[in-house]
DNA sequence: TTCTTATTTGGAATAATTCTAATTCCTACT
DNA sequence: AGTAGGAATTAGAATTATTCCAAATAAGAA
């Protein structure tokens, strides 16, 4: 079995596991934003995209991503007033805005403090997913973490 | 001196702590989201804030919740493609939103969190703010902090 | 195969935000 | 008080991310 028809049996099952039919469309974007860790905005994704499927529409990279979303194959991260961008990272992490460059970085979280932020919520509050994203500067010389 | 002259000298002492000029539209955009403790959008600000200024233009509200933002006054919370809405609460605090209802209520954070959160950036991340955002439901008939 | 239903498509529509250029308003300095 | 000069405001146009729509297509079950 060729590594291409291997790679296309992993995210159809990937696909199939989360209830939603494996199409070649999302399939292609699947791969697409796994095969790079930085956080690509839709339209990148469809640049992207486009290369390998010229074919595909805008509409259908947006029902791809929302597809995903929903299955939580992929994550959704919003900055402030910009488009939303989509992250292949699916270990628990926060991310760390650098207002200079307008660069993401993932920064790990620890186990321990997953459940101590879950504390903090009152009886009642039963949070499903947890955003944690920090803005600053980070220092330029050093290279630290994906962007 | 009148109560609403006191409130004026106060919002105008605020803004000028802030080194920008006091001006009647700011200090209206700046009473207006403190007078109550919701996260309004730019629209909803801009409706409220015609009633007592009826002349006033979007593109203002726009250019006065920057300006409140960069200043510190008040906070912006991005919910995933949502408008941004604005945050009167300048303590330190989490928002929850449930996602059953759309309500953002807002969720305390010790101090000890808030240093904990620090210490995982790498050296060299220097963080200006952070963003701690929980998605989820919460109980519909008990009444939980604030909206 | 054929049926049924989900998905894709392209283009139009919507909606949040930003831009622009003209006007008006502060504030500091006489 | 009067005025110069920069900053803020305004209305409306422009931009841009995203969603909607209705028709065409493709996937999975029988």
């Amino acid at each position: 079995m060729s590594s291409a028809k291997q790679n296309h049996a992993i995210l159809s099952e990937r696909l199939k596991s989360c209830d939603v039919r494996p199409t070649p469309q999302r399939e292609v974007v699947l791969k697409v934003i796994l095969g790079k860790r930085d956080h690509p905005t839709a339209d990148e994704i469809f640049a992207r995209v486009k290369s390998s499927m010229p074919t595909i529409s805008l509409a259908t990279v947006y029902n791809c991503l929302d597809t995903l979303v929903q299955c939580g194959l992929i994550r959704q991260v919003n900055l402030e007033r910009a488009p939303t961008r989509y992250c292949p990272n699916l270990d628990q992490h926060a991310h760390f805005h650098d207002e200079a460059t307008g660069e993401i970085h993932d920064v790990h979280l620890p186990e321990d403090l997953m459940i101590r932020l879950k504390e903090v919520l009152p009886a009642g509050f039963d949070a499903r997913s947890i955003d944690l994203t920090f803005r600053g500067k980070a220092a330029p010389t050093l290279t630290h973490g994906t962007n």
